[in-house]
RNA sequence: GCGGCGGUAGCUCAGCGGUAGAGCCCCCGGUUGUGGUCCGGGUGGUCGUGGGUUCAAGUCCCAUCCGUCGCCCCA
């Protein structure tokens, strides 16, 4: 018979046991992160239907777009009505819209789940990952002091995660637009095609990140890109940025909010208890950030920027606009779960797990089926988590199957041990064995996994 | 959607006209109740697919599919 090849689809991340735990202990951590800040959880389904899905986007996110039909429909010749999910921010809109009268005002949820992007799948972009959100709605209004919680979060749950030290780094879409047209490049096009070049500044030198800005064609000219690059590469303190700021000459409205806000979130977040070097006030940041309307934040692990963001946000007006009447602003941040964790393998960071509360328990041979399962059982009963290896007579397997599986705790009990009622710990770690008696034998191992 | 590079064992790759290889992994063994090291043995490939050139094709040519990297865009 002829074999299928199996591999998985290009653009999924796939892991093995124990790459899987630590891929889990990973959301584990984010999940209680957002809910110390109390964020309630919701699930939505991996397909909406076409019309809310399509809303929100042109014709080049509908490229990128998996659309899901019933066999009837494919047969009868149908269009698609429904479509998988490519983020979790349009079915939260949705979500909102659809269920405004239940939900208490701020709402703040968190969404971990997969969404779907049928783009050409690379290192780093896959086709189905696992995206983190939350994001606080309000209804009308929402203070400005939400946008300074989402950095206090970030430093929550990347400080919990402990893949070392990170910046948050900020920025307002206000003040940049009006930075923008201050020095020169004026409306939302020009602008647009400008932060497209000055968000190559980490790849580029600034001269030729200037020669681009020049031909883009955005209003510039070289002294003017330059002065720009200057402004915006700025790698001063908050205060000192922010006083620099203020000191320009500038006075439009778009300039005068995104300047006070800014100041306001700094200040917000530092009171929150964020350590100062954590935030840094970067004005070169803004692309992918297309949708946010005021703050927006991008956040660079600081041994591995060349990860690029591991979460991002940002504040927008009207999540729903396309749902509802309701004015609903918010305010929200992602983390890209499966980028981030695939990554963090690739650098060596995060690896298979060890199983450090799990307990073999083996079986000398046939003649020790029930006493085997008897003590599992009593293991169990105390708490402990237990698994028991039914392959009589071949300790050597048992224990290569507890290495091999990342358990690190075997029990072995054979005639000796049950005449003198007592069974051996040994350690996988460090191969350390010690007989203790049975009674006592859950107590022992919980105080070695300490 | 456009461009560069590449498809040989589960993985990483060598072989570049003359009978398919290595390392790692995996399985078994190295007698009595002990894994990770070591030693020995073993499983596993229509060399992506289809044509063509040749006495002879993983090896050269063409096409095609798939993968991968970059562009676009984005987590």
């Amino acid at each position: 018979m002829a074999l299928i090849t199996p591999r998985t689809p290009a653009g999924v991340m796939e892991l093995l046991p124990r790459q899987q735990i630590a891929f889990q202990r990973m959301l584990d951590t984010i999940r209680r992160g957002f809910e110390r800040y109390g964020f309630l959880p919701i699930e939505t389904p991996v397909f909406e239907t076409v019309d809310v899905l399509l809303t929100k986007s042109g014709g080049e996110t509908e490229k990128q777009i998996y659309f899901v039909q019933s066999t009837g429909a494919r047969q009868q010749g149908r269009e698609p009505d429904m479509a998988l999910r490519f983020d979790l921010t349009v079915p939260l809109a949705r979500y909102v819209a659809e269920h405004e009268r239940g939900l208490v005002f701020p709402f703040r949820r968190y969404q971990m789940q997969r969404v779907y992007r049928g783009e050409r799948a690379q290192k780093g972009r896959y086709r189905e990952f696992t995206q983190c959100d939350i994001d606080v709605i309000g209804k009308d209004t929402l203070p400005l002091l939400y946008d300074a919680e989402m950095p206090a979060v970030i430093n929550q749950v990347f400080g919990d995660l402990a893949f070392g030290d990170f910046t948050i780094n900020l920025n307002n879409r206000k003040l940049l637009a009006g930075l923008l047209a201050g020095l020169g490049v004026d409306g939302a096009e020009p602008q647009r095609l400008a932060l497209r070049e000055i968000d190559k500044l980490d790849k580029l030198d600034r001269e030729a990140v200037a020669r681009n800005l020049v031909a883009a064609d955005v209003g510039l000219d070289v002294a003017g890109a330059e002065r720009l690059l200057g402004r915006l590469d700025h790698q001063a303190g908050n205060a000192d940025i922010l006083a620099d700021l203020a000191a320009l000459g500038i006075d439009n409205a778009p300039f005068r909010t995104g300047l006070d806000e800014l100041g306001q979130v700094v200040a917000g977040v530092a009171a929150l208890g964020v350590p100062e070097e954590r935030l840094r006030i970067n004005l070169a940041i803004a692309r992918g950030l297309d949708y946010y309307t005021g703050t927006v934040y991008e956040t660079l692990l600081n041994a591995n920027p060349g990860l690029g963001s591991v979460c991002s946000g940002g504040r927008y007006d009207d999540l729903a606009s396309q749902y509802t009447r309701s004015r609903l602003p918010g305010v929200g941040l992602s983390i890209g779960a499966t980028r981030l964790f695939s990554q963090l393998l690739d650098a060596g960071l995060v690896g298979a797990e060890d199983r450090p509360d799990t307990v073999l328990v083996t079986q000398f041979d046939d003649t020790m089926t029930e006493d085997t399962l008897r003590v599992a059982a009593g293991l169990r009963a105390e708490g402990l988590t237990v698994e028991v290896q039914f392959s009589p007579g071949k300790i050597a397997r048992q224990l290569k199957y507890a290495d091999r599986a990342g358990i690190r705790f075997a029990v072995l009990r054979g005639e000796v041990e049950v005449a003198r009622s007592t069974a051996l710990i040994k350690r996988m770690d460090t191969g350390a064995q010690e007989e203790v008696p049975l009674p006592g034998l859950a107590a022992r191992l919980k105080q070695m996994m300490g």
